[in-house]
DNA sequence: TTGCAAACTTATTAGTAAATAAGTAATTTA
DNA sequence: TAAATTACTTATTTACTAATAAGTTTGCAA
C-alpha cells in the first residue's frame, strides 16, 4: 500500500527525534528529503508539538499491534522479542522513544506529555502482565513485585540504547543477556 | 568563596542542559539570569560546543572529588550514597548528565563526545570497582561480572531519572530499593 | 605612569527557526 | 456542473540563534 505524506512525515520525524533529539531537527530536515515544501509539513502538523503528539500516538498504535501479535506466545518468548526489539533500535542508531522525549520533557507541551505518558504506561502495563504470568507459571524468579521488575527491565534496556552510544556496542549484549539470566530459572 | 562568571555559566548551562536538553536552551537563557550580555558568554565559551566540553569536564572534576571522599567508606555505603545522589538529581527536576548528552549525541562535536565518554568510563570504572570489592568482602551477591552489574545499576538508575518524569515520583524509590535488595545479602 | 591583559559591553550580522496568509490544482460531493 | 474540500506551493514574516568585531572599563605589573 502507498504511504501517505502524513505517514511519511511521522516516520521521518520519529527517525530524527530518536537520532538527533526533538530540538535538534527542524521542519526543513523533514521537507527536504520528502521533496515537499516547509509549508506542506505545517499543513499536516501546524506546530512541531502537533507532530510530536502524532509521533507518540503512532507509537501507541504500533505497540498495540505488537502486543496483539505477541498475545499467544509464552512470557519468556515475549520478553525475548521485546529485548531484541530494543537491540534493533540500538543497531539503527536510534534511542528509545521514551528516553528521547524524557530528556527534552520540559520543552514539551502538556498535550505531548499526556500522549507520552499513555504510551509509557502501556509498555509498563504490558511488561508487568508478562512478568506476573511468568511468575505464575513458575518460569520467572524475582523478590520484587511485577511492576518494580517491569520498571527495572524497561529502565535497563532503554537506558542501554543511550549508554552504548557512549561506551560502544559490546555492552548492549551483556546487559540484554543479564536481564534474561537474572529472571529466568 | 566568590563564584566566577565562568563557573556560574557552567553551572547554569548544566542546569539548563539537564532540565530542558542541550538543543533546547540558548545563550540568552544563560546571559539573562546572570545579568550579563550574550557576548560575555561567548567570551568565556566561543561556541556552545565549547560550553558542553566545559560542562562535561566539570562533571569529571566533581566525580573525582566525590570518589575521593567516598574512598574510605565500605562498598555498601558507597553504593547507597551513589543511589541517593541520583535521587537528588530527580528531585531537582533534572536528568542524569549521561542521558542528557546521549539523546542529543549526534548533534555533539567529537571533542564533546570524547569528554562525555571519559566521564562515563570514570563512573562505570568506579562502580565496577565498588562492586568487585563488595563481592570480595562477601557483602554483595550476583551471577554477573562486575562491569555488567555496574552497567545494569547505572542504566537502571539514570534511566529512572528520565522515566519518573513521565510516570511519577513513587517509582523512583521502588527501583532504588530494588537495586539494593537485589545486590545486598 | 604607562602599558597591557582580563573581563566585559555595544552593536551588528548572517543564518535559521517555526509559523502563516494567500493562491492553485486536483479530486470529491451535492 | 457548480461548489467545496484536500493537499499542496509560493511568498513572506517575525523571532530567535550562534557568533563576531570593535570599543570600554578595571586592575595589576613593569
Amino acid at each position: 500500500m502507498a504511504t501517505s505524506t502524513r505517514e511519511k512525515i511521522i516516520q521521518l520525524g520519529d527517525d530524527l527525534l530518536r537520532k538527533q533529539g526533538f530540538n535538534a531537527f527542524s521542519y526543513a530536515d523533514i521537507s527536504k528529503p520528502l521533496h515537499i515544501k516547509n509549508a506542506a509539513v505545517h499543513y499536516h502538523f501546524p506546530s512541531k508539538q502537533d507532530l510530536a503528539v502524532a509521533i507518540a500516538q503512532w507509537h501507541k498504535e504500533i505497540f498495540d499491534r505488537f502486543s496483539q501479535k505477541m498475545a499467544t506466545k509464552e512470557p519468556k518468548d515475549r520478553l525475548k522479542t521485546f529485548l531484541n526489539f530494543y537491540h534493533s533500535i540500538h543497531l539503527s542508531e536510534k534511542v528509545d522513544i521514551i528516553g528521547a522525549f524524557a530528556t527534552d520533557w520540559h520543552s514539551l507541551e502538556p498535550k505531548v506529555q499526556t500522549e507520552v505518558q499513555e504510551f509509557t504506561e502501556l509498555v509498563i502495563g504490558w511488561l508487568s502482565e508478562l512478568i506476573q504470568e511468568g511468575l505464575d507459571l513458575g518460569q520467572f524468579q524475582t523478590n520484587q513485585n511485577a511492576r518494580t521488575t517491569a520498571l527495572r527491565i524497561l529502565s535497563s534496556i532503554f537506558a542501554c540504547t543511550q549508554l552504548v552510544r557512549i561506551t560502544g556496542d559490546h555492552d548492549f549484549t551483556r546487559v540484554k543477556n543479564s536481564i534474561l539470566e537474572e529472571l529466568i530459572y
